[in-house]
DNA sequence: ATATATGCAAAGCTTTTGCCCTTTC
DNA sequence: GAAAGGGCAAAAGCTTTGCATATAT
């Protein structure tokens, strides 16, 4: 059964929409449950992520963070402030057909992610130009 | 000028196609250069990429890996084995489409990564189903 | 001389783990 | 009362950084 913990952890994680690291979660949980560990919500958002509830997202280098959307879809991130936004479009088929053979290895997924400067920071680019 | 530290650490990492860690590059690195130190190579790593000639790889929670390759291609990183291979065909005309307008986005750039089962594992597991 | 880079070791951060206690069935 | 999970703190692992020294222009 899930413990209260697990449970709270994991309604949190849907509710962010924000792609949050652990420690993230970690303060959003501790407003409901003052003393809960950050090795718990580690503990958790793993297990999350080996049933297929949840998935890392981030590079090499930068903190894990976490995502309870495990529908396919697409992340734009931004080169100025780092948000990380969510592009629902469908499936590209190319991708698909390439996938069928490349190079006799068996290709199961793919993962595809976007760069450049969000609307967000493009708004504000525009301010200070015009300053 | 560049060091000669620098210099063989760029060389290693240019002669070196399974996209090594700052650790696999300093082990290489340590075979010309006795004395470097594992720092020396983090940050003579960490210029190349600031000046474009590197670029990082890898997913959050892994090691970051560095790859001297900056032409624009894919990778496959096999479930099984972890190793990385280089895939190289053009660039996909439906991810460059997406690109002009998502969402009032400033796209710049996209990485595509592709995951399954290399074709090494994949000879190993039909050798031990016949086994 | 002045600026830049190295080597070494310590520090920093994120994440995991061990241990003991609590909760649940 | 066994099994699973939590809290806490320590440990682990990768990466960065401070400092004194060396190298290069």
């Amino acid at each position: 059964m899930a413990s209260i913990q697990r449970t709270i952890i994991m309604q949190t994680l849907q509710e962010m929409r924000t792609h949050p690291t652990a420690d993230e979660v970690y303060q959003q949980v501790k407003k409901r449950l003052p003393n809960i560990s950050l090795g718990t919500v580690y503990r958790n958002l793993n297990q999350l992520v080996r049933e297929g509830f949840a998935k890392r997202l981030g590079h090499a280098g930068e903190q894990t963070r976490f995502d309870a959307n495990t529908d396919k879809h697409y992340h734009l991130i931004c080169d100025t402030c780092g948000r990380i936004y969510d592009l629902a479009f469908n499936q590209i088929s190319e991708i698909n057909a390439l996938m069928q053979n490349i190079d006799e290895h068996d290709v199961a997924d793919y993962d595809l992610e976007f760069y450049g400067t969000c609307k967000v920071c493009k708004q504000l680019e525009k301010k200070h130009e015009n300053a």
